[in-house]
DNA sequence: CGTTCGATGCACT
DNA sequence: GTGCATCGAACGT
């Protein structure tokens, strides 16, 4: 079952709860990828200095203040596309960043576009587990890119579905990786789980 | 273990 | 011109 509108229609930490164990899924011409979601942060409204709506709408953060149940996705360091589910209401700027994922289908492909990546050249190839660790390599490995951009989650080659899938416990802790709003514990991620980001 | 740094694009000031 | 919601290798301790 695909997610509806309303799932993303709703407080932000609530979605990224929720979003653990539910399945991303993206279609292309190479073929069908999918994985189950284990790590998640979340980004809400002008008050939280991390979020990209900290400033004030611009062309960039547009996405953040549209419709609930669309993707944002962008390029960060030049080299890497972060995809986002837009939650709360419109006008409500807040987002869930997909962080990492446990691969369930189209791994070759998954690998064959990790190994593509400029700084893995002639590199081993990644094993399983770590094809879709991290926010970067995800939509590496996914094929996810600015042409996402907004995209319905709900219909189209981008979709999330509840399968069913029942992970280990979840935990909440700092969001990693930014300079600014460390301090909300934000961050939830599948307990042990090999394909979350981050320290061992 | 820890820190540093190169690869790389673009929105924002 | 600056600074990122990164990745992974190359160092130093």
């Amino acid at each position: 079952m695909i997610l509806p509108v309303d799932f993303y229609r709703r407080p932000t930490l609530d979605v990224a709860r929720d979003l653990i164990g539910k399945v991303l899924v993206c279609k292309s011409k190479q073929g069908v990828t999918a994985g189950a979601i284990v790590e998640v942060e979340a980004y809400i409204g002008e008050d939280d200095p991390a979020c990209h709506a900290a400033a004030g709408p611009t062309e960039r953060n547009a996405p953040l203040y549209g419709p609930p149940g669309r993707a944002y996705v962008y390029l960060n360091y030049g080299l890497h596309d972060m995809m986002n589910a837009v939650t709360e209401e419109e006008g409500h700027p807040a987002a869930v960043l997909i962080r990492a994922l446990e691969p369930l289908e189209g791994l070759a492909l998954m690998r064959r576009r990790r190994s593509r990546a400029p700084w893995r050249k002639g590199k081993a190839s990644v094993s399983d587990h770590e094809l879709c660790r991290g926010p970067g390599n995800l939509c590496r490995a996914m094929g996810i890119t600015l042409t996402d951009n907004t995209r319905p989650l709900t219909r189209g080659p981008l979709t999330i579905h509840d399968k069913g899938i029942q992970h280990g416990e979840i935990v909440w802790s700092q969001r990693i990786g930014i300079r600014v709003g460390t301090e909300h514990q934000w961050r939830a991620t599948v307990y042990n789980h090999r394909s979350v980001s981050g320290k061992r």
